[in-house]
DNA sequence: TCGTTTTTGTGGAGCGCTCCAAATCACATC
DNA sequence: GATGTGATTTGGAGCGCTCCACAAAAACGA
């Protein structure tokens, strides 16, 4: 056993498996065992372990493991925008199925690595996570060059090839949105739409409601706009417009705070003179200010459905695409009232 | 799908720098200072190497770059709540200063990573980070075991021995606040205080501010909180207790935004009846439904200087240690108005 | 007692890069 | 041509792990 001297730990030197294994007085591939948590190993060789580690303040490297082990055990999520905060659910959502099972999560922003990876999704690759959740709009560039399992959670726009899409029912939630508006004996109600394709979709829910009771459809804003500046604006519009209107119904909670701005800067009391819901149950909308009614879009529940799908594809790669969609629930505040 | 046309290389076989080399005609050698952009390779077998890139749809394994070249050559950030969106300039400042140098941000949350990592920081360490950006109230299991560059971002309870501080000068701010209010006349102040340490140096600025000029002090509120929901209880004790009060500082636009929704259930207006000032400048403050007086502590800032003292530290690491504060401003807008 | 399983533990061979010293090339000069 | 010089290019030796086939030890059965 007289090894080539990295028996003994030089100063300033990092520690590694090597090191344990000889304060431990194992050999390198049982250190590694324990790291793994594997089984098969006696509790005495794992406690000699476990105290080597601790006495050499050892900390294994995941680029040697990552190496080694051809797999990451991340999952990459492609995030765009921290403001809009419909991605902590998302987040935590997937963390929560996830971490169990020895997954970490990693997030990539667009804006953010442009100059080193040419796309986000390449620099998730070049982590070589095990699954990639892409919480934008997808960009063509962004297709997966390999195949890595790749799920879009949210409505989009564009197909990604071969990714599964985990939802909630946009469509559903515009409708539910609209019914509730309308049971309150409003029929001039107002809609914000939204950037992207799940904007789109509850817009649809929208027309598709109102005309289903004969209700005719006024709605403002458009592609691409999703903050609360973008709703301040559209809500300004519809009730200059619109003398008559007592209900707004805003593609997300960003977007229905800046209508309460633009109802305030209007003179119209919310709820009394102007009802008005938002979209995603955001902690914006719990806010005493607002006690914003919304749809609940169970972004936790569209994480843990984006968790499962890749755990899925990573056991089958050639089953078929599916999409999975939740169905998103009513949450009755304060900002909404009989017209 | 089908081959990408090079013979050599074996379905699916993700291509390594060997394939890359042999596709260009090269050494794997001359990659590998292609994929680092390092100067002093000919136009001719760039190019050549490039295409074979391309062609080959190669990505380059960051694994095994950090295990070779013994750098990740990524900061990590410790990061604990993703609602209170201070972090978001931090993470542009830090990025905007790192990016060009070829660093990657990292963020490591300690609620998420709890089972898999001992600790956020040690996950980190794993890693192989440069650097590390605590950007939450320090633990001590948080210290770095071995000698990572480390800065802590905010002002906060615990020092970090060995981390230099980079943050806005949270009494200046707290004096900022008050003395705008009392510059508008106001005599009857009150101070909604937050948790953590940059919150309680807030309040000294308030405090000492408040003294300075011979007025009562008046505060609700404590320790670890920091939600709009804290923020609104705070306010209403704050306003029942205290009939004549005036005016608010909060410690975060969060809590202000709390208080905003506890004056208008006590009946009070603002600006009309009720001052309120915040801090942090996020975008909440911007919001139109509130056009929030506040205090920006200049985030971005404090980011870069974070961004500059890591580097700084890599070179020299036996450097003091620094604390480096940026000065807030006062950024008035129309939730204060004279008394 | 001696096989025969079953459970534990081990060394060797990479994983795909970077770094380094040394080799080669290009071109100017003698 | 021979030689020198700086600009390019190259092979080799790891980095610290995991995986695998196999060895050793322990447990069991006859």
């Amino acid at each position: 056993m007289g090894n080539n001297g990295w028996m003994t730990q030089e100063a300033g030197r990092r520690p590694n498996i090597y090191d344990v294994a000889t304060a431990a007085g194992v050999s390198k591939s049982l250190v590694s065992l324990v790291l793994r948590g594997a089984p098969g190993v006696s509790p005495a060789r794992r406690a000699a372990v476990e105290e080597a580690i601790e006495r050499l303040n050892y900390r294994p490297s995941r680029a040697a493991a990552t190496l080694a082990g051809n797999t990451s055990r991340t999952i990459g999520v492609v995030l765009d925008d921290y403001r809009n905060l419909w991605f902590v659910g998302l987040l935590a959502g997937l963390h929560e199925q996830l971490a169990p099972l020895g997954f970490r999560v990693a997030v990539a922003d667009p804006s953010f690595n442009a100059h080193l990876d040419r796309t986000p999704v390449d620099g998730l690759i070049s982590l070589r996570v095990d699954g990639i959740v892409i919480a934008t709009e997808p960009t063509e560039d962004m297709f997966p060059g390999l195949d890595v399992p790749t799920v879009v959670a949210g409505n989009r726009d564009l197909a990604v090839p071969g990714a599964d899409v985990v939802a909630n029912d946009d469509v559903l939630g515009g409708r539910l949105a609209v019914e509730h508006l309308a049971g309150l004996g409003h029929r001039a109600i107002g809609h914000i739409t939204g950037g992207g394709g799940a904007a789109r979709l509850r817009a649809q829910g929208y027309e598709a409601e109102m005309r289903g009771r004969g209700l005719r459809t006024l709605m403002a804003g458009g592609h691409g706009q999703t903050t609360e500046s973008d709703g301040y604006q559209a809500a300004l519009h519809l009730l200059d417009e619109n003398p008559t209107l007592t209900a707004i119904f805003a593609a997300n909670d960003t977007m229905a705070l800046g209508a309460a701005g633009a109802a305030r800067d209007r003179g119209r009391r919310i709820p009394e003179d102007l009802s008005l819901i938002g979209y995603d149950n955001s902690p914006l909308a719990s806010a005493n200010l607002l006690r914003l009614t919304t749809i609940d879009g169970k972004n936790g529940e569209v994480g843990a459905g984006a968790a499962k799908a890749l755990l899925d594809r990573m056991k089958d790669p050639a089953a078929d695409v599916r999409t999975e969609l939740v169905t998103p629930e009513l949450v009755v505040r304060a900002s909404t009232a009989p017209a």
